[in-house]
DNA sequence: TATATTCTGAGACTCATTCTCAATAATAAA
DNA sequence: TTTATTATTGAGAATGAGTCTCAGAATATA
């Protein structure tokens, strides 16, 4: 199940009410590690008879977003996938141009490599999106 | 100027005809090494006095990515932009979220360990994204 | 030149996401 | 706990970047 301090604290962080919608939201966030888009969650949502708008469903995942519950990936097909952040460390990610199919990476040395290079313009880093698209294996 | 070999080139190889307006598109691309989107290379063409309609630019842009004279840049807010690869080498971005000025970086270490990151998989890199969305040094 | 093929532009369309606003729910005040 | 206040919700309209359609225009081939 979803820990339900985190999202209260993030509610309450931005001056927001907790409400049912949110919390079962939340929920279905934590329910997987899948890179799901909003329709997906939108009608797993709906089978499991937890009636959420849309709207509501956006206006959620901004905010979870917001508040490094859930990150959001840009995969340039014009959809945003979601993937809760609290069941699994900082990484990155490789996508198959051919199945879709997604697999995380972490690598410390690029890591590092990207704080210096931020440092070295004299910036500040704020977050960085970092995709390998790739044939996977089971395309080639 | 653009080298409107590359453009007949590129035209040649995806069998598609030479014509003014694919011309235009490709010197305009060509005139600046700025990211810019979709609209902005359309009313700057406009202000040039040549007339070449959305849909054409967007055609053109596509066959222009497909052959590598034009690199697409997703920022993630909707709107791509497009920059000329023929003035510059491989280079990944700096964005600043709050004045979206867009600086170049290239790491050859990084390079290398995407490389390795995608061959320990066991898949073919195709292509990659690296963007550090930061706050420039402008604007802290 | 005649014929076939591709290209173009205007605007309709798509589709993920955002917005609107009246009805509803959550919180604060009494 | 009732009432008053304020935020939230949902249905569907709106948005906007990008794509599609198709008739007329341009280009290539016979």
């Amino acid at each position: 199940m979803s820990p339900p301090d985190l999202l209260k604290k993030a509610l309450k962080k931005e001056g927001l009410r907790y409400t049912h919608q949110r919390q079962s939201i939340w929920d279905e966030m934590c329910a997987t590690n899948d890179h799901r888009d909003a329709e997906e969650i939108y009608l797993s949502l709906r089978n499991k008879g937890k009636n959420v708008s849309r709207a509501t469903l956006y206006r959620t995942i901004d905010v979870l977003v917001k508040n490094r519950l859930v990150r959001k990936l840009e995969l340039g097909d014009g959809r945003a996938r979601y993937e809760n952040k609290i069941n699994s460390a900082h990484h990155d990610h490789l996508i198959c141009i051919q199945c879709g199919k997604i697999e995380e990476f972490m690598d410390d040395e690029i890591e590092e490599r990207q704080n210096e290079i931020v440092k070295d313009f004299g910036f500040k880093m704020i977050r960085h999106i970092h995709q390998l698209f790739v044939i996977c294996n089971d395309c080639q």
